[in-house]
DNA sequence: CTAGATCATTGGTCTAGACATTTGGCGCCC
DNA sequence: GGGCGCCAAATGTCTAGACCAATGATCTAG
């Protein structure tokens, strides 16, 4: 008897597919296959439906199915093998994009409770690194802001901020006490984060640190500078931040460079 | 008059495709456009042929074009725009991986020359973490390496590997003084690198440091906590290192997530 | 009972089209 | 001169197939 074709798709029956929804069908495969393979419903191995079984089930063609399919195996939630089927990856297989967070989002991440301390919000005249980091004109301003920033009350790390005026023009109207910078660049100025360059080192506590972290003996600072742009390449943000280093590590992913691989 | 239709494709011209060769087209071409991108002659900006184009140039269908764009677009080293074009990036936007790295790969990659002074290489039975990590069964046996790692001579950090002896048998028969350990894992076991989670970390020296590092005052350490993985999601490597902090830095590149977007 | 051949099933690659959507230049009209 | 609409060009999405290559179960000959 030949192998039996696979036809009952268990916990991939239901998944459905809204074929008058802008979404293109392959992000809303991608969604629904991908939202049920992060839910942790399946274990590890566990195979998925062939992709033409797959695709009579959403309606789609081959191709289409497949886009979806590269994207969910780039993400490392699936593996295929040509000649053996597509299974449900390891949980250590995830593909960690390192992700640009800024402080809110990392400590609401770590399941802390953000807080900011504003020390102070000026105009300044932009420094040598800076006037080149944001390919500065003469005349142009600087905003610096300092804050301390506490995870459950407790002071954290002191950052200090560097924004070009020109591309968030009266910034001074937020409240940067009870807002994410990163929120206001995204929504209120149409900034698109794209990615960051961290340079992270450690340093022994200066006077400074001291005075605003509340530092125990015997603790060292780790310091991280980053320099972030904009989706599409603009210098957008110099930040260094001073970290209490019995409190906070920095959490790194990295991937093997590989061939460049399908899909 | 219509918009003239673009014919010329200047430095793509030359770019040709075997379609003989075992690797798939779509390989061929992100190789080969991606080479002329990388080697940094044409500048961000310059439009890229239209895809049209380029399938007659290499003789393929459109979606097998599409599907080396995706390849570059993911690279960061295009941007493409409905309506509009597809262009070569500004060198900012490459998506740089978080790569992982051994630390003699690493501080060649930095313009440095790597040495190795191993201290100990011992068998000992595991520690809770490690039997823990390795899924180690009674009677298993880690290897333990301790290596003092230099850069131009001067003592950079001071690291201890565990391996699983399950995974990298007879160990010992290689000259750790001489030879990268990553090298020997891929080269002689056959293990694939994978990927790799680092927690990085600021502490004050301690005696031990001091006696290895040839620690100046002033000085703080850091500490990388590395746990590596196979590309199939195997345990293969517990590793601490502790880095003279005035001399590195740990460099991380960062992206936003993004919509699950196209190609 | 085993070694090898067969073959259905699977994912990997590719084609030759199609229509949709966005962009921007051009010409027309006011 | 200044809008406004048209339209060609460009990428984005999708189809309905095709063939290839790896896998592993089954069958068969010794």
């Amino acid at each position: 008897m030949p192998m039996r074709l696979q036809t009952e798709s268990g916990p991939f029956r239901r998944l459905r597919l809204d074929k008058r929804a802008p979404t293109p069908a392959y992000a809303q495969i991608a969604d629904a296959v991908g939202g049920l393979l992060r839910s942790g419903a399946l274990p590890p191995g566990y195979p998925l439906p062939p992709e033409r079984v797959l695709c009579d089930q959403f309606g789609v063609s081959r191709m289409t199915l497949r886009q979806a399919m590269g994207i969910l195996e780039r993400e490392g939630l699936i593996l295929s093998h040509r000649g053996k089927g597509t299974f449900v990856a390891h949980d250590r297989l995830k593909k960690q994009q390192q992700e640009l967070r800024g402080f809110t989002e990392e400590i609401l991440a770590r399941g802390g409770k953000p807080e900011s301390r504003l020390l102070s919000f000026r105009q300044v005249a932009p420094p040598a690194a800076a006037r080149e980091f944001f390919a500065m004109a003469q005349g142009e301003n600087l905003y610096e802001i300092r804050r301390i920033r506490l995870s459950g009350g407790v002071p954290l790390t002191l950052e200090t901020v560097q924004l070009c005026e020109r591309l968030c023009p009266r910034l001074e109207q937020f409240d940067l006490e009870k807002n994410s910078l990163y929120r206001i660049l995204e929504r209120s100025y149409g900034l698109r984060l794209g990615s960051c360059v961290e340079e992270i080192s450690a340093e022994l506590p200066a006077a400074e640190h001291r005075r605003h972290l509340d530092l125990p003996r015997g603790v060292a600072i780790l310091t991280i500078h980053r320099n972030t742009y904009t989706d599409s390449g603009l210098p957008l943000e110099l930040t260094k931040s001073a970290y209490r280093g019995d409190l906070y590590s920095a959490i790194v992913h990295s991937v093997r460079r590989q061939r460049t691989g399908g899909k």
